[in-house]
DNA sequence: ATGTGACTCGGAGTCCGTG
DNA sequence: CCACGGACTCCGAGTCACA
């Protein structure tokens, strides 16, 4: 699985927890657009991952740190060492 | 400071860092898109993070962070309980 | 309500160079 | 070592029609 399937995955996740359809997101992306996303066939940019989090009423980082659940690689352990290293 | 010169400040600050040129980069992605990245001007997409984040060093979601904590809106509490609500 | 193909259009991402 | 420009290619992002 690659990065952008993981991304489709949590999208729908989130999506379908919040009880949403894609119609419904539309203010955010197109349709059709959302779903190519749910199937992992683009790569959405920074700002498109931004309003679409807007729109499920999540922290983008909620949606990012789903997607690399999926991916298997979100050492959140990790994560927080290197940030506290950088910190300093 | 919108998000795109928020991921500029986290990229250049890592970098930095890490003691590294944007030459040195450019295994990831080429050297004027690294510079016009850290200015702020274009929005990556979620694989070009994950590939400069790999020539970092860090995990994708350290970068991410960083770039949210810019950004002050990098409520981690806020994100875990998020994603306690979604496991259940 | 979602998936898909065909089609646009702007922006992501490249390489050439200059100061 | 970096900022910045122009010219270029390719894919993100959208619209529409139809299944």
């Amino acid at each position: 699985m690659d990065i952008n399937q993981a991304f489709g995955n949590a999208l729908r996740e989130i999506r379908l927890g919040k009880g949403l359809s894609q119609e419904k997101m539309a203010s955010a992306a197109s349709r059709v657009y959302i779903s190519s996303l749910e199937r992992g066939l683009k790569s959405p940019t920074l700002v498109t991952v931004e309003m679409i989090a807007g729109e499920l009423g999540v922290h983008p980082l909620t949606l990012l740190t789903l997607t690399y659940e999926y991916l298997e690689s979100a050492d959140l352990k990790v994560v927080a060492k290197e940030l506290k290293n950088l910190h300093k």
